[in-house]
DNA sequence: CAAGCTGAAAGTGTCGACAATCGACGCCTA
DNA sequence: TAGGCGTCGATTGTCGACACTTTCAGCTTG
């Protein structure tokens, strides 16, 4: 047992190595659209950026290929992923399986806290929602489903979500607002809230199961309209 | 367009990138308990060993971390991911809801060769049961349960689960055997293919709920035992 | 004028090397 | 004798370099 080790509130001065750093540049990169699907990344051209050599950036890139962000092709470098229907439609159909499983898991161990949580996350959606700020609703809408997924109390689970939305975001980055109607959106998230409250696991599934089932349809829409009009 | 790529059947002769290679020698050895949890994976040894130089086997062993594998300590190395009976009990939980989704899924589109390739591997596994061959049930247990997230039609579904497969591996690949009887582990899978079959949602979740909670059951009993039992 | 070829430039895959850091051993001190 | 400290070896993090491949612009040719 270390005896002299800092009472408490240590502010983790600069993440040892560069390889994080890169994935999270690249990675912040690619969901705000930046890095449009399809783009090329070159290692060369990234660590010359950075002013950095090309290792970290070629480890940062396996992360990201391994995350489903980037695509490795042989000989020839990285590309940000380019998300088809299908592959929206996939990613949506573990969401859905995930944030079932969440949701209804979030519900059995639903702590005071949490609820207090998601309850002021749910006012910081309908905040925007009237001040209509799409970009942040956007992330408060992400936000609210990541709690739900922490409540469940399952580390991976809640890393797979955050794989889940981050592919996702390849697409939803390419546009600023997901919904036509900002105000919706917050409405769509109060019955999951008041289903995951109630604890009825057949309630909650089906509130969560409509809720998502209106985003898929959104992005799916979203995403066919963007490849055909290239 | 490649002209003269090879017309059909390529053996895949080396695989252009060692990173792939390297990648998969070291989760082979892991899974196989050849590279025990906790043991530590130096980067130099291992290049020595395979004849390259580091570079590859830093980018391998940060794709093995990425899928839980390995564990980066900054500074330190990379170590075999050492699974606490939390961990082991994460992992079923993801288990359950990725199989359940896959398995009522792989219901919905069954086609005849899906149905026949599920009673196959039944089969497989009755005739590995009767031989008593506890490290091939255990490999054909994997594949049965895979050939039903592949029928469920969603690529990523499946890498999902081959990712939490791998994981459990490092546990289960410290045993021989899984099972106190061999005989036992076919009988289970028979309803769960007979649910799918008939195409009840309900009774496929139960089924499924059922046969995986025997195998969280003993795995977590066999980590537990491993982990008071240094 | 279009299609194919050729050469150079750019980029990837891999390597060996160097500095920084960590762990261990032995020494000194109380 | 127990505990703390400094030094040494080993390993990681990062870098620049080289060979091979891919790409592309310009030229040649039918």
């Amino acid at each position: 047992m270390r005896a002299i080790s800092p009472p408490v509130g240590l502010p983790v001065l600069a993440e040892s190595d560069l390889v994080r750093q890169v994935a999270r540049r690249l990675t912040d990169a690619i969901v705000q659209g930046r890095l449009p699907p399809g783009a090329k990344v070159a290692e060369a051209a990234v660590a010359r950026e950075l002013g950095i050599s090309r290792a970290p950036v070629r480890e940062a890139a396996r992360l990201l290929e391994s995350q489903g962000l980037l695509k490795a092709s042989p000989r020839r470098g990285f590309f940000v992923r380019e998300l088809s229907a299908k592959d929206v439609d996939e990613l949506y159909d573990l969401r859905l399986c995930v944030e079932r499983h969440a949701a209804v898991e979030a519900a059995r161990r639903l702590t005071p806290a949490m609820r207090e949580g998601l309850r002021r996350q749910l006012d910081v959606m309908r905040e925007l929602a009237r001040r209509d700020d799409p970009a942040m609703i956007v992330e408060a809408d992400y936000q609210f489903h990541r709690l739900i997924c922490e409540a469940a109390g399952n580390a991976r689970l809640l890393r797979l979500f955050d794989g889940l939305a981050s592919e996702l975001r390849i697409v939803i980055g390419l546009i600023g607002r997901l919904y036509d109607d900002s105000q919706e959106i917050a409405r769509t998230h109060e019955p999951v809230l008041a289903a995951i409250e109630a604890g009825h696991p057949e309630r909650i599934v089906a509130h969560v199961d409509h809720h998502i089932g209106v985003a898929r349809r959104e992005v799916v829409r979203l995403v066919q309209s963007l490849t055909l009009t290239p």
